[in-house]
DNA sequence: TAGATTGTTAATCGATTAACAATC
DNA sequence: TAGATTGTTAATCGATTAACAATC
């Protein structure tokens, strides 16, 4: 239907206008406008009846936005409504602080399984959730349904790791090792490379 | 000296260019093009060659640039010889995971300092480093030479802690909690939001 | 020298901002 | 109605890509 290709600038944006209508939602608002959104963004209200506009009229003119109806909306436009079905493979320290992340919730995601090749770590529950061997991942990903495999392993893993997430038919990986990985095109990776936030926390301060 | 203002998108490949020759470097290469760091890293030879020149003229005609040359450039410019001292505010499961992440060293951090204001995790030592209470930050953040704070507390508490770094005289501020911070303006934050990365995931994914 | 590859200028492409008609 | 605010077109700004002279 919609041909138009969106930017990533744009699909960056998104969650953002996600979570600050959320908090909109929680003040008790009921309509906001392009202004006030810019306000608690630090965008130009243009900006975001751009983006919006993309994918719709969400808005009434003179009026503004109804938060729960705008929250909807993006939600469905994130696919935040699928409620995709989550596994984490590598449940070290990072394994265990994303298996705790209490966002995935409020984004409407399920995890659902965590794999680990360690006999130490095999058999643990982290967050109600009881950590399997990697051989089981395979067989899982079927009954269990699982969407995103998250990596969350040492660099030299992250490869054998994604072929076999990709083995077992998983749509999206979102990789936190810091390695370029190399997937059939259909399924989409997502990086999280927390060295790269941190070197540009560097330049900004060394200017000073 | 140099009064271009770079761009944002710029300095985000930076610490990409730095990690794709620490790799070159490990793989016993001396010297490498544009053309092979841009195969490496998916990006065109033609902007790799552009972003650098930004900077000063690191290659040789005819030749390609020399990758440890190249290498100590880059983390240069990004100020990683600066050695920034870190210190970690909120040792939960995040905290652990971040005061364990061996990019620090490779990046050339130094983790100086844990805070908490759980009594039941102050006194606690994590990677070699003991957890200290929120109210000893003031005084430490002085005699460690804090440069850097990482804020792995919820968001409700995110503000405060920010505050807190801010009376400490740190120089910047990397955020893990998903809340848009008011900070002065010589502070310098980078907001690392997980559920951006995977908010993202989920649009790529849902259009199949 | 001939081949390769940088650094840089010019051309293109894309994203943001400005402006304003439509309308609640 | 008058005031407010959206949705959208046009203008501007910035970033990427193409091209090529310089030179190793």
């Amino acid at each position: 239907m919609k041909e138009q290709t969106i930017s990533k600038a744009t699909i960056d944006r998104l969650p953002l206008y996600y979570r600050t209508l959320r908090l909109a939602q929680d003040d008790g608002m009921d309509i906001i406008s392009s202004d006030e959104l810019g306000r608690r963004l630090e965008l130009t209200p243009e900006q975001i009846r751009k983006d919006l506009a993309l994918f719709g009229q969400f808005g009434k003119k003179g009026v503004g936005y109804y938060v729960n109806e705008l929250k909807f909306n993006v939600g469905k436009i994130l696919g935040l409504d699928n409620h995709w079905n989550i596994a984490i493979v590598g449940i070290g320290h990072l394994g265990v602080a994303l298996a705790n992340y209490q966002n995935f919730i409020a984004l409407g995601f399920n995890l659902v399984a965590l794999f680990d090749n360690d006999p130490n770590i095999i058999g643990k529950t982290v967050n109600h959730v009881k950590v399997k061997s990697i051989d089981e991942l395979q067989s899982c990903a079927k009954n269990l349904k699982i969407d995103i495999g998250v990596i969350a392993v040492p660099a030299q893993f992250a490869q054998q790791v994604a072929d076999k997430l990709v083995k077992a038919n998983i749509k999206g990986i979102w990789n936190f090792a810091p390695v370029k990985m190399r997937v059939p095109e259909d399924v989409k990776i997502v990086n999280e490379d927390l060295s790269v936030g941190l070197s540009r926390l560097s330049y900004y301060i060394t200017g000073k």
